[in-house]
DNA sequence: GACGTTTAATTGTCTGACAAATGAAAATTG
DNA sequence: CAATTTTCATTTGTCAGACAATTAAACGTC
């Protein structure tokens, strides 16, 4: 792979964007090691902090893992599901926050994702998904739980939902869609009669994937969906105008 | 936002963490200068090719820009939906591929989702998103059409149906499934017969968009996926029968 | 053969330096 | 005074060389 160093591009991006390429395309197979820094920097021509920057970018990513000593080195990693949830959900929280992306947008979208995989969890839900649901919904029918508690117990429960559909690539999918509006979410106040509604929706739900039921799931999705978002319409439209009041903003 | 020096965590990556902590709390906001690299050395008591290595790992994930000259610097990083596609579309393939995921998995996860915004692609679609999807039909019906630039195309006719949901959460978080499908469509040798029963489907599937029919939209894609699952099930089907022809494997 | 010691390789970090870009201020010119 | 050019300070990009920390293998000792 060639580098230019006349370009308008840091030579650290190019030796990155080299690597990576390698990395799709199979060249560097996982758990290939990589030449040392010493090594690269005379490769590419560049010294080794350019170097180290490259490789930093590719860590960031999780393309790469490094080790010290003396057989140490930079390993192509082999990216995993459980790690690329993270980054998954950081990028589609910060989408969210900084695009302005209306909480409808995001309502819409989720429940449509999460409609999507409840045929399969209907089909494939295990007694230990069925446990788990069952489990948050009783934490939050908790008196003394905070919202954030609540919203973190409602991103538990949808969690299980998805897994339930034993499809990992559905499951990753989804985790940036579910758990990226947990911000928003978090803004909403729910009182008592929001709760109880809420809970005793997620108990049918559990109920009906127990007996394998798809068809009355889906029924349930759309019910909390409308209710979550004439929830979320009713939050928003207070918030938004309470931050409109003292501004000249149209 | 402390470093600690005895951790067996690079500094690197614990000054990125610090910083992108501030970007995820809303403490830096879009468009906010950080400090100056030396400045920065300065604060976290570390060297300035050490905050480098944490800048590029930011600027990695598109969290940051950097910006030479007297008033440039690194500056907190609108993350925009197309910024985010390549990333997304790159850690999903490289899922796919590093995770020896079915065929058939992927494939349900991608139809499962894309059956999730057919109904309001049927209700929002507009004329510019039937004219790309009958266009890349039109040029899937050419007889000359590599198997490569035909799964190019037909991705591009499903990116236009998910687009058409007019929903940019779900657009996003459907490129990963569907795009990243593509290497394994490329694995599948296309014959004439399978294009023709494609560009059908497909046919039909802009048809039904084009009156707002959901229900029959999601017949068509139903039919889709059935299809392409037998076709993939039986090309994988005799490539793993080659593969394991000479070893040991069990 | 088992067990400590040395050694070589490699990444992590630091220091200092210079080049390149870039906008602002100062100087020049009409 | 206004417009233009020049100079300059600031900041990132890159380089060179050095040392510390870590690690596994090679070596030596008992």
């Amino acid at each position: 792979m060639k580098i230019d160093p006349s370009s308008k591009i840091d030579l650290s991006a190019q030796i990155a964007k080299a690597i990576r390429d390698g990395i799709i395309a199979g060249t560097l197979p996982v758990d290939e090691r990589l030449p040392s820094e010493a090594e690269l920097a005379d490769q590419f021509a560049v010294s080794r902090p350019t170097v180290r920057e490259a490789l930093k970018r590719l860590a960031a990513q999780s393309l790469i893992r490094t080790q010290r000593g003396a057989t140490g080195g930079a390993f192509v990693n082999r990216l995993r599901f459980e790690d690329a949830y993270g980054q998954h959900v950081t990028t589609s929280t910060l989408l969210l926050s900084m695009n302005s992306v209306s909480f409808e947008t995001a309502c819409e979208a989720r429940f449509a994702l999460e409609r999507a995989c409840a045929p399969l969890s209907a089909k494939r839900r295990t007694a230990d998904h069925l446990a788990t649901m069952r489990a948050e919904t009783h934490r939050q029918a908790q008196p003394g739980l905070s919202d954030e508690a609540f919203c973190a117990s409602d991103v538990a429960f949808h969690r299980a939902l998805v897994d339930a559909a034993g499809n990992p690539v559905l499951s990753y999918q989804l985790a940036g869609a579910v758990e990226a509006m947990q911000p928003l979410m978090n803004m909403i106040t729910f009182t008592a009669r929001n709760r109880a509604t809420i809970v005793e929706i997620h108990t049918e739900i559990a109920n009906a994937l127990d007996v394998h039921n798809a068809c009355t799931t889906d029924a349930l999705l759309c019910q909390l969906a409308d209710y979550t978002e004439s929830l979320g319409k009713r939050v928003f439209a207070t918030h938004n105008a309470a931050k409109s009041d003292g501004s000249a903003e149209a």
